[in-house]
DNA sequence: AAAACATATTGACAATCTTATATATGACGC
DNA sequence: GCGTCATATATAAGATTGTCAATATGTTTT
């Protein structure tokens, strides 16, 4: 995966206020009334951080009539994980010699 | 850990430059000079993001003389993989019906 | 069709973040 | 001690992001 795209999927979490949503979709699927009335901030800003929180593949949107239901999903929590993973896994096989020794 | 804190760590993870960095620091510790060398930026400019990589804790720094060696603290990997793990896993216990039924 | 409702989009502004230049700190070699 | 080297910090500019008010879109109800 590339810089750009592995930047955008933690973007998701390095926001208060979308942590607090991830948290509140524990507990199952959430349509955005219900998700506005935990968190304190505007509906645009609400829509807003759904948005990004899509976009990273977080969480997914289902539209019922004119309400929307988000709910993490499980898919893209994964590909984050894994993501995580290999970025930080040590690679024993290209292992070096640290620089600048004395 | 409150929402503040799990900003602060995934912060390590939204930049481009800083995954570069962290991509170069899994074949092993690296002092800043090797870095600069492989990544775009001013000295400063790398200085301030193995700030934020440090204050993740997903980075250690270790001194010796005037260089400082970076390496990617595997205790630091952990606790944001817990992390992760803990904001998205699904509350079985508490999951509850959608609100806003038809 | 009109009114009411849920959510999304737009536009503006403030806050935060990334970046660079200039400067400071601290270590090493002479 | 003085100059040099590696890194950090201060400061400021520019870019991006978070936020809200206003408005638009699309759905349901009357």
């Amino acid at each position: 995966m590339d810089e750009k795209r592995t930047a955008a999927i933690f973007k998701a979490f390095c926001d208060e206020n979308r942590i607090r949503i991830i948290k509140l979709l524990r507990s199952g699927e959430k349509c955005a009334c219900k998700l506005l009335e935990e968190i304190n901030v505007t509906q645009p800003t609400l829509s807003h951080h759904m948005k990004i929180l899509c976009d990273a593949e977080i969480v997914v949107g289902r539209k019922e009539g004119k309400w929307t239901h988000y709910s993490i999903s499980e898919k893209g929590v994964k590909r984050a994980k894994d993501c995580l993973e290999q970025l930080t896994t040590l690679d024993v096989e290209y292992k070096n010699k640290s620089c600048c020794e004395k």
